[in-house]
DNA sequence: AGGAGTTTGTGAACAGGAGAACAAAATCGC
DNA sequence: GCGATTTTGTTCTCCTGTTCACAAACTCCT
């Protein structure tokens, strides 16, 4: 506690602007957790309360705070609707996004629909699907508009998230034009590894993925418990 | 340094059995990697290739692949077919899952059409929605069945995974009658928390964070980068 | 006003994963 | 047969993230 310069410096530049990695992944889960307790009324929340809504210990989600300021009182909580408004401005949720979905198959269309985007500020400005055929379908409130469009929809509104929904083939074209049109974070649901010029974002959702990891899991939870009934000859195909 | 007998037990524990998760997280992007080179008449590859198509380095990729044995060839490589069967049977693929999607609304009716799953062992045995009305409709091949048979069919076919794409609120009970009937992963699409007994396991994928979490590093990028114009005032909430 | 009880914020120890670097082991050319 | 070359498998170091534990700070009750 005497002086310790260079040891300071790294944990104040932290402070100062820039949150780990792992908590940005969580505060969206706090952020949910605080949304569902303003609905029931509830106006202020121990951080116990909140670990337990979101999953997580206790310490952990202080900790995770901490990073954005100190916005509890000791003896008390979190002021639920305080809190949400700096969970919200630090996630960048106070300002509006554009965003555009390109490929609009089952996966699209599911996306276009979906509530939870519009009311996080993430404004759908396109669906864009390859098959000029579907040009005018309606998805959520949203048209599908031709391939083409592309570079003038993300010129002219600013569009700085792109959403890939396409096969695993058309993705690395997609992503190409979605970058050289201006957009600078992409969100890929395509089953493909993607690659683009530095400083650009890419966040990859995999559901096939997801369920083989489960799967290594099942399996290593031993035969004996995992089926129901467990033949005792070879596994049928 | 001279010895060190407790740190050694620890590695040779994790050789024996027991992957990292980091490691059992990539193995299916491994998985991918030698599918598309099988495809294109590859039938070995080095470290080197698999990673750029892995989109990693080729250091972490020989650690990882060098926790299922020493599959490779020193001063050749990977054989492709093999080193795929041994990174299937290592996730449990080389098993069939059964498998039920409850909640048939755009998310779960784009899971069923996804060819992704029954390429890989996963069969869905059934749709489950809680719109009695909805009961015969069919997608990918599969029909939706009433949810009072979620016991009967879990039970009959020994189905030890269960996908969640149920609106939030209905998240948790399915989870517990799941858990009930016998299933032992759940993944989870429900923006939702949902809490399990010890020893079941549960993936969450939630395509909100995910754009929550880009947006937090667009917002960093800085304004002048980010939006097309960057007014000079505060900024309008 | 002051002590008892709560709850936050954070320092410090610990665990786990990433990347660089290199020795071991295989092939190939002569 | 043997050295040169290639590529794996592994060790070592660094860094990030998690958890514990406790002092600081606030409220409430008497």
């Amino acid at each position: 506690m005497t002086h310790a310069p260079t040891q300071r410096m790294r944990t104040e530049a932290r402070q100062g602007r820039g949150i780990p990695e792992a908590t940005v992944a969580r505060l969206p889960v706090y952020l949910r957790a605080l949304t569902a307790s303003s609905d029931r009324g509830v106006s202020v929340a121990s951080s116990q309360d909140l670990a337990t809504a979101a999953g997580v210990n206790s310490a952990k989600l202080r900790k995770d705070l901490s990073y954005l300021g100190s916005y509890g009182t000791r003896g008390v909580g979190y002021d639920v609707e305080y809190l949400r408004y700096q969970i919200s401005r630090e996630l960048g949720l106070t300002q509006d996004w554009a965003v555009v979905i390109v490929g609009i198959g089952n996966l699209g269309q599911a996306l276009a629909n979906y509530a939870g985007f519009s009311t996080r500020g993430f404004r759908i400005m396109a669906l864009l699907d390859a098959d000029p055929a579907r040009e005018g379908e309606r998805f959520g409130g949203h048209e599908i508009r031709r391939m083409t469009d592309l570079e003038d929809i993300v010129g002219a509104h600013g569009v700085s998230i792109g959403v890939i929904t396409t096969p695993a083939a058309a993705a690395q074209g997609v992503a190409d034009r979605l970058v050289a049109a201006g957009v600078t974070s992409i969100l890929n649901f395509a089953p493909a590894v993607i690659s683009v010029a530095p400083g650009i974002d890419v966040r990859k959702v995999d559901l096939s993925i997801e369920l083989q990891i489960l799967a290594y899991h099942e399996q290593r939870k031993g035969p004996a418990t995992a089926g129901v009934t467990s033949p005792p000859g070879v596994e049928s195909a």
